[in-house]
DNA sequence: ACATGCTAGTTACTTGCGGTAACAGCAGTC
DNA sequence: GACTGCTGTTACCGCAAGTAACTAGCATGT
């Protein structure tokens, strides 16, 4: 909010700004994360210190792109937790938006989480750091959720916060495995996965003459 | 033959390349990922193409050293997987076994799952992406392990494998907010987590007034 | 009209890293 | 002694991030 008003001048900056955001995203989801910023600013039209005077440097540059992206998918999930029926239902919802969303987008879903490994090139090593962010937000956003929607006793807040953050993660990691593999239909992984969530782990019985697990 | 010696001439290139490991180690240890390989090569009182000769490139050498991490943490996970007590108690143990690894050697952690974010530097940014094959060996491991011990129905192994994957991830998002953060005990954030897979969350009942979860 | 200043743009450079040739010494071995 | 193979070196290439210094347009205040 530190944009002078001005009116019109005030959006020149930051249309161009946008601009730029959009052709570095059409560089980056063609060449990978590993795009130079020259090849970025090419695709621009112009040249680096352009972007540097923008974005100040190319974390600054990544972290904009990244922001965009995950306050969309943000935006999905929170709707998906809104969405009627009961809570299994919405649970189900959720993680069908999120891995509904990895998998039609599985190039900027890369990029967010680990910005490194070019599709055809098996020797991927780079650059990035961005998944912690959406990660965590993803995290942090689930437990005000569940806060505010379950009675957890005395310290609800807490345990909240610890469950947003580690469902996140088992949707997370489940994710990018099956993204990976995909040995199974997206219906099949997100009941498996709500089963886990339903205590299915501590029901099931024990494997005979296992030693248990 | 000359076999003899214990098989010192044998070795002569492995020692070499674990005395450049531990030297590659100290150094990473110190500076963070971001180290150069000069630097490294310094610290071993060598210079650099020695290093691409043994490792091949950087990739490597950070894949050789990311891998004996991941064998003693995973060999860790194991034993606890097996230790006595019932399935609570072993969920547990492994819990703890995770989060006790990463709270008392966070450098090796934060460079086995993101290689960047150096600790006083916040614009950190740089290289890494062995995050991925720690998280799905654990998966895998955990997967195969439940697969072993429960009986899930007709496509047991599937459905071990979601869990596995899922359960892993459970325990690494919220290990990393956890330690970042550390807003509870490490006994708690166990308990806590422990009660999310036992079904806690599909028992629990909505919060008055609350659309519910 | 004129200097002034602001913004978007440029060229040309420095620095530093990953990676590689090409060469040098020094075992042992036929 | 010549051959081979290993460890080590110096000196270089290519390339990407980031910066300094300058230029062209375009509004102003007096």
């Amino acid at each position: 909010m530190e944009t002078g008003q001005r009116g019109d001048q005030r959006t020149a900056a930051q249309r161009r700004r946008t601009e730029l955001l959009e052709a570095a995203e059409r560089v980056v989801l063609r060449d990978g994360p590993e795009a130079s910023m020259n090849a970025i600013a090419a695709e621009a039209g112009i040249t680096k210190p352009i972007l540097y005077r923008h974005f100040g440097d190319k974390s600054g540059l990544y972290r904009a792109l990244a922001k965009r992206h995950t306050d969309a998918l943000l935006a999905t999930l929170r709707a998906a937790l809104d969405s009627p029926g009961d809570r299994r239902d919405r649970v189900e919802a959720t993680l069908h938006a999120y891995l509904s969303a990895i998998e039609t987008r599985p190039q900027v879903y890369r990029f967010l989480m680990h910005p490194a490994e070019a599709p055809s090139d098996e020797k991927g090593f780079d650059v990035g750091r961005h998944s912690v962010p959406l990660l965590r937000r993803m995290g942090e956003d689930l437990g005000e959720v569940i806060a505010e929607r379950l009675d957890l006793g005395p310290d609800t807040r807490q345990v909240a916060r610890v469950w947003g953050h580690g469902i996140v993660g088992m949707m997370y990691a489940a994710g990018d495995w099956w993204l990976g593999e995909r040995p199974l239909s997206r219906d099949l992984l997100v009941r498996h996965l709500a089963d886990l969530l339903w205590g299915r782990l501590a029901e099931t019985g024990d494997r005979a003459g296992s030693r248990g697990l």
